[in-house]
DNA sequence: CTTGACTCTCCCCTAAGGGGAGACGCTACC
DNA sequence: GGTAGCGTCTCCCCTTAGGGGAGAGTCAAG
């Protein structure tokens, strides 16, 4: 019989995540003092304690460690979990890594009197639920018709996790632009007829950060292209961007350009 | 003069929000309806709204987003906070994708009867800030009273990101094992004389993370050896460990195996 | 005049606890 | 027996960046 302290010590946790998953229903002290109200735990508790541990380390919320702990899931909950909890947290980890490059590109931007250097870096982009119009317009400025269109006919309810486009194809000299406006959602939502609401696939892409004028676009574009050229992959897809902060007509402030690849014989891994 | 709603538009943003950055004092209407309290806005606030989105996309919190808008820092400002996000960034995705590692492991685990295979990745660990504590000891269980003797000196303000390890020199059969206890901090404290509070620099390192039973451990330290000649990248420092979860005598349940790189001269950047 | 869309303020909610106040319990020491 | 110093109790507020909703008032069109 341990008092509270003293488990938590052994347990490497706090007394108040004690209480803590006590008040959710995790981990119930084996006698409580009637009278004080002090708790007591068994030693042989430090075995649950354990396995909620290891559970909350993987990041999952303790509402669904609480089913893992009171009744042992069949392999197939479980693996359903942990696939889920994989997905989110590679569209977590891809999305810091584009605004890390966004925060760095701020950075260069901010001591570069010297013309600015591109950071192209090779990264796996997630798949993710979008809301997209694809039209062929005929200036690159039609694109916020597209977005202003899009966020019309979107429900309330739905939950924005960001803005890119995919350039389909561009012929700009003969006003013929195809490209299509996503808006990266959290999670489906219904949406009329005239909004796609699909899946981008996940892929692995050269990417860069510039900030959003004019003349940055050609040579961070070059930068990626040979980038990727220097290791070995060919383009496989239509050129992806993601905007960071989305307001004003096309003004966007920074903008990531990610070019989907595909791996070369003499890749690297 | 736009409404509350036309002006949410625009700026692709919720009127949620623009109540929430004015309660901030970040974004105040041009003008407010003393009657009937309507807020109205100035097309022009629209280019103030559009920093403040490129400043939240950069993942700042509104609270330093505020100096930025009210007096423009001095570079220097600026170049400190955004270095400082690039920091808190790069902990949170090296944290993340171990993280990340640690569930895959946990998938595979789940379905392997028939031998598991470690996927290795090189990647960039992020220096942390630790409190070590470094004995020769003679047998492998004793590194947790290492981490007792930590978890007793350090005070409970202290808060505490993480435990790992690192190996200097392991001679198990003379009962010689080097071995530094490392509890990661999320940032400095005080501490007594007796443990060593520093920051573990960050290095390249060749990433495996494993169920930590003694029949894992070798195969996994195989693999992440091999992978890394392969890529051509040479050990150039204690081997590190990192464990999820913490409880109990050494059981950690999953373990994270860190071999820190020199890049060889050939070496993939 | 009515209807529907818009807007207001106010309040509660998020995940996983941290910090603290005020009161009480336990043990050691004088 | 008294008391000093911890340890523990419950209760309440705090953290981010807003979301959701209730109830009431406002605006423009038919």
């Amino acid at each position: 019989m341990l008092r509270i302290g003293d488990f938590a010590r052994r347990g490497r946790v706090s007394v108040k995540a004690l209480h803590h998953y006590e008040a959710m229903g995790l981990l119930k002290p084996a006698r409580v003092d009637p009278v004080t109200g002090y708790r007591f735990y068994e030693p042989s508790q430090l075995g649950v304690l354990h396995r909620l541990m290891v559970l909350r380390a993987l990041g999952l919320p303790l509402e669904q460690i609480r089913t893992f702990l009171e009744e042992a899931p069949s392999p197939a909950v479980m693996r359903a979990l942990l696939d889920e909890r994989k997905a989110v947290l590679a569209r977590r980890i891809d999305a810091e890594r584009a605004q890390l490059a966004a925060v760095e590109a701020r950075i260069r931007h901010l001591e570069d009197a010297h013309g600015p250097e591109y950071d192209v870096v090779v990264r796996d982009v997630p798949a993710a639920i979008v809301a997209s119009l694809r039209r062929v317009v005929p200036d690159y400025a039609a694109i916020d018709h597209l977005f202003a269109e899009i966020a019309a006919a979107l429900p309330g309810t739905a939950r924005i996790a960001g803005h890119g486009a995919v350039w389909h194809h561009c012929a700009p000299e003969r006003r013929e632009i195809d490209c299509e406006a996503v808006v990266v959602l959290e999670r489906p939502t219904r949406a009329p007829r005239s909004i796609k609401v699909y899946q981008l696939p996940a892929c692995r892409a050269a990417c860069v950060v510039h900030p959003s004028d004019e003349d940055a676009f050609a040579p961070a574009c070059n930068a990626a292209r040979m980038a990727s050229s220097r290791q070995r992959f060919e383009i496989g897809g239509p050129m992806r961007e993601r905007y960071f902060s989305s307001v004003g007509n096309t003004r966007f402030d920074l903008t990531e350009i990610q070019f989907p690849l595909q791996p070369a014989p003499g890749g690297v891994s």
